[in-house]
Order: C-alpha cells, then sequence, then structure tokens
DNA sequence: TGGGAATGTTGATGTGGATCAAACCAATTC
DNA sequence: GAATTGGTTTGATCCACATCAACATTCCCA
C-alpha cells in the first residue's frame, strides 16, 4: 500500500541527484566549475547506486568502466592476495573518489566494499575523459584527485615502513579526525566504522595490538574509546605520540 | 681543443632527442600515437636534463611544474618525516615517470634521486595537459600511467603490510627481474643499484636483514649474490618463497 | 697507490608485536 | 530472557626482526 508512494519519493531524490545542488560539490568534482560547466557535469553523472553495508560497488578483476565519487556512507578498499591474506589499503568517506586503480589495466584491481549503507555517484569513465578535454577545470581537478591518491598512499608506505604500532594508531586517528572535521563533523568524537580487524589489516598490526594501543592511549588520557566510539582528548598528546622515539 | 667537439656532439644528440626516435617511445609516453601526433609530443618534451648520481630531479616541497620520463639511468624517491626518519618509495628506471604526487598541491612531496648518472625527459606539465585535451590516446595514456603508479603503491601497502622479511625480498627481486626483462634486459641476472640500506628502506627492513635474507637465498639455490650483482638462479624457488606461511 | 670512508657480512642478544587462549560485551534472534 | 554471534579486551608466551658489535670488502680520490 505504502510501496508506490515509497517509490515516488526516490524518484523525486533521483531527480535531485545532480551534482550542481549536491550537498559535496566543494569537495568532489564540480569544484571550481562555473554553473555553465555544472549543467554538463549534471549530464555526465546521471546515476546513483545504494551499497548495501557489506556489498561492494567493484570487486577487483571486474571490467573497469566508472569511478564512484562517495556521496554518503563509508567504504573500505581491500586487496587479496593469491594465498587468500588479505589487506585493507584504504577507508574512504563522502566526496572520495573510487575506481581510479582501474584505470591503468582496464579492469579493477581491489575491492571497494560498504561498511555501512552507502550511495555514490557512478562517474562514466569515458564520459568523464571527454568532458574533461572540453573543461579544462574538470581536466586538472581530475588529475588533483589521481594525484593526491598517490601522495596518500606514499603516507600509508611511510606509516607501514616506518612507524611503531602507537604511532600508526595515533597518526590513523589523527587523519581520521581531520577528514571528519573537514566534512563539518567534530573533530573530538567520532564513531568507527570499521572494526579493529579492518584499521589492523589497515596499519599492518594485528587486531589485538590496535586494542592493545587503544587501551594504552586511554590509560594515558590521549583519547576515549568505547567500542566503536571514539572520543579525542588530547591531540597534541596524539601528535607527541608521532616522531617519539620509543615509548 | 676537443672541448667544440664535444659540444657540437651534444648537441647533434640534443636534436635528436624527440620523442618520435627515442628508443623508449613504445614504453613511454608516445605509445600508440601516430607520426603526426608524435610530432606534436616533440614539441612539447624539448628539454633533456643530465642528472648527476646523488643530485635529484626534484625535491620536496619544491614548486611542483614538470613531470619527468627517465631516459636513462636509476631513481629512488624517498619521503621524509618531520623526526628525520626517511623511506624511500620507488625506485624507477629507463621509461618510467617522475613527479605525479606534485600534481595535487602544486608542490612536490618526495624527493627523486638519481643512484646513477641519468637523464630525464622534462615534461612542463601545462603543455601536457593542453596537448592530452587535443589528443585522446595520449589523454588515455597519461591517466593510465598515473593509474598504473596507484596500483604499484598498493602492491607495496601489500607488501609492507602483510609480507614476512623472505617475502619482501623475493617479490623485490621478481618485481626488479621483470622491470629488466620487459626493457631488454638479462631477467635473470642484473646490477643493483642501490645499497642494502635503501633496499630495506623501501621493504621496511633494516640492512643487516637485507643482507642475511640475501645469503639465506643463496645458501638456499634460490639466487647468486656477489656485492650489487645479483644472479636469479631459481626463479620458480623464489616465486614459492611469497606465500609460504612460514620458513 | 694507499688509506679512509662507505658499504656489506655475520654473530650475539634484545624486544615489539604476533600468537594463542580465555573471557567479556553488545546486539540479535528465537 | 536464554542462546547465539560477531566483535573486543586482556593475559601469557613466543619469535621474527631489530639492535649492537666486530670485521671484511669495495670504492674513492688525495
Amino acid at each position: 500500500m505504502n510501496a508506490p508512494k515509497l517509490a515516488r519519493v526516490i524518484d523525486i531524490r533521483a531527480l535531485k541527484s545532480a551534482c550542481s545542488n549536491c550537498s559535496l560539490r566543494e569537495m568532489c568534482l564540480p569544484i571550481g566549475l562555473s554553473q555553465d560547466e555544472l549543467d554538463k557535469l549534471d549530464q555526465m553523472v546521471y546515476t546513483r547506486k545504494r551499497v548495501k553495508r557489506g556489498d561492494s560497488v567493484y570487486r577487483s578483476e571486474e571490467k573497469f568502466g566508472s569511478l564512484y565519487a562517495v556521496r554518503s556512507g563509508f567504504f573500505k578498499t581491500t586487496l587479496v592476495m593469491e594465498d587468500g591474506r588479505d589487506q585493507v589499503t584504504g577507508f574512504h568517506m563522502a566526496g572520495d573518489m573510487l575506481g581510479m586503480d582501474g584505470i591503468g589495466a582496464d579492469q579493477h584491481s581491489c575491492n571497494a566494499v560498504a561498511l555501512e549503507d552507502s550511495e555514490v555517484c557512478v562517474i562514466p569513465y569515458g564520459r568523464l575523459e571527454e568532458l574533461s578535454r572540453e573543461l579544462h577545470v574538470l581536466q586538472q581537478h581530475f588529475h588533483k584527485v589521481m594525484s593526491r591518491e598517490i601522495v596518500r598512499e606514499h603516507g600509508v608506505m611511510l606509516l607501514l615502513g616506518s612507524m611503531r604500532a602507537e604511532e600508526r594508531l595515533a597518526a590513523f586517528l589523527l587523519n581520521l579526525s581531520q577528514r571528519f572535521t573537514s566534512r563539518g563533523y567534530s573533530a573530538s568524537e567520532f564513531n568507527l566504522r570499521m572494526t579493529r580487524e579492518e584499521i589492523g589489516s589497515y596499519l599492518g598490526l594485528k587486531l589485538e595490538t590496535v586494542s592493545r594501543t587503544f587501551s594504552k592511549f586511554q590509560e594515558d588520557g590521549l583519547i576515549g574509546v568505547q567500542q566503536k566510539n571514539i572520543r579525542i582528548l588530547d591531540s597534541a598528546g596524539l601528535k607527541s605520540v608521532l616522531g617519539r622515539d620509543s615509548a
């Protein structure tokens, strides 16, 4: 009985899915575009896709065709080795771009999995190429997005290659906090969307180590932890954990 | 007395520096371009630059302006943490592209240092943008290059996050071997251009561990090591080190 | 051509984080 | 409201790699 009504509501929402009135337009592809250019972008991004918690936007080996802008929700990207070991290579939230790994070999090289019910904007890659040949600003922005992904990964390499467990966790929390802040959320309190195991996988640690280190940070008065809820009590203290030679 | 003659030789060589008759054109930017398009590329890449061993092409924080295609020689890229710890983020040889980390923030975020006397082609980034708006093939190729850099870094993250020392070294050697092969050099014998310390830094290990592991591989008959000279004696064996649960 | 600085090897010992194991807790589900 | 399930915490022990140290080798360049 309610079904038709619900469907209509969704239709209306879909109509409004255009980039030009998206609340994320200041941190997504539309940055710096004029109204005119935005209209063109609207024609390119015509699909939104809901992704339920646990489902994936794309999987490794899958044919590449589109990029995805996270509209809402939270994702992880993971790599799987032949022997089954897998590793989280990133966590992604609203405004982040997914799928750029697929361009090089025309197939995806990792899995993008939703950690909560989420929504992405589907950006057909061919259209993006076309449009970015036309719109200099869009081209520039797209290149910047890719470049920043490279730099982000540099950071992770640094973390994995030269930091101790406490430093990794501190860097992780500070990074999350900073990203939440830039999206208008509280810098000092947030809910983790991922498990200790996923954090560990991302940071090259075991989940027990993650848990222990959280506990230690709590004892030291740096953070408050209650399951997935994190309060950052002493962000300067956390920063000083980074680049501290030893315990 | 010889100087003028030498200078003229260099001039001639400089004239021939065009992409269209570069021996690397099949693994560098020119891939897939028609003669016509190649001519345009030639106009873009008009500078070659010699880089002496130990010198850098660019340094972290430096203003970004150009990309660099390695023409000959060998480079490492490194990141430095505030506290001085530094980490090698990659090794780069002929045909590789350097500097893409700089696009995002309009300044470089790592150092690119020559490990032997080398030569790079300077690609002014503005020109590349321009030209790739014109030449679809070039645009595609450039995007692929960036994407592959992302995928390469994914691989390093996997290595740093989930592999043990022996696996890291094995993966490293196989990767080098494969890259030499694709450049027409021997897959089974090559000279390392970097020190044990640099290898260790790249792999998240100490130089002693690198040295010991090389020795172990040698004892096991997998490789022959003599200082910087490496012979791969049993590449299948090396592959089987990867993804082996334990010693 | 020799002497000193880098670089590399190998051994002995130490330790941070992994592993193994056991509770504990919160959220569902029956 | 008992039972199940997925996630988290905490303790005891272990081990892969780091660290410290001594020596060997190679590379420079004075």
